[in-house]
DNA sequence: GACAAAGTTTCCAAAATTTGAAACTATAAG
DNA sequence: CTTATAGTTTCAAATTTTGGAAACTTTGTC
């Protein structure tokens, strides 16, 4: 594996471990209808706004999402729409790979 | 977050989580080429086949590859077409983030 | 049967992630 | 200035993931 292949995979790598966490996805979905801030995010999912900053960081860190501060508050929103792609293209897989383990 | 939520949530991101490792989308970019076996893509990778094996299984069960038995080799082979497109947008996604971080 | 090659599994240590509470910052309102 | 609200950061503990060596299974060959 030389070195460029190895960069390149490991930013893939980083930008799908920002995906690899049920809170975020759920977030994501959240996001793709209209923006949100943290504390709505977190009454929703039901944890600690602490957890929630630091889901959403992660997600802006992959650059998934972005923010805008409004007073008090820090709205979210989408930014990548092919995500939301990626995700449905996830469930087909997994489900189509449960059916098949359940014999067809 | 009502309960069917949190599983379809939990399924995507088992299925994202298999994607985030550098060595799991080296070999998931091996095999959109052609199909490989477990010591060739230890070999390629440059780590032991315990290691090779352990990701391939993980590949595996979230149904992004398939194997097959021939003799004493096991061969693996991409099954989910979408994973392509997802990679190829990831990396859309997180070089135009570290486009924008460096200031456009 | 003995041996070699390919894979998988097991075991355990090391590394990375996740978690919640608490401390801290910033803004708005009284 | 004081208080309240929204967010972020820090800390330590708990959990999960990873990595490598060694043991083990299976298949093919001599």
């Amino acid at each position: 594996m030389i070195e460029e292949e190895k960069r390149r995979c490991e930013m893939r790598a980083h930008m799908f471990k920002a995906l690899a966490h049920p809170v975020r996805i759920y977030f994501l979905e959240k996001l793709k209808v209209s923006p949100w801030c943290v504390c709505e995010l977190a009454a929703e999912a039901g944890i600690p706004k602490s957890a929630a900053s630091k889901h959403l960081s992660q997600l802006k860190e992959a650059g998934l999402v972005d923010d805008e501060k409004n007073g008090t508050r820090v709205e979210y929103r989408l930014t990548a729409p092919c995500v939301l792609e990626m995700a449905s293209c996830a469930e087909g897989t997994v489900l189509e790979n449960r059916r098949k383990r359940l014999g067809i």
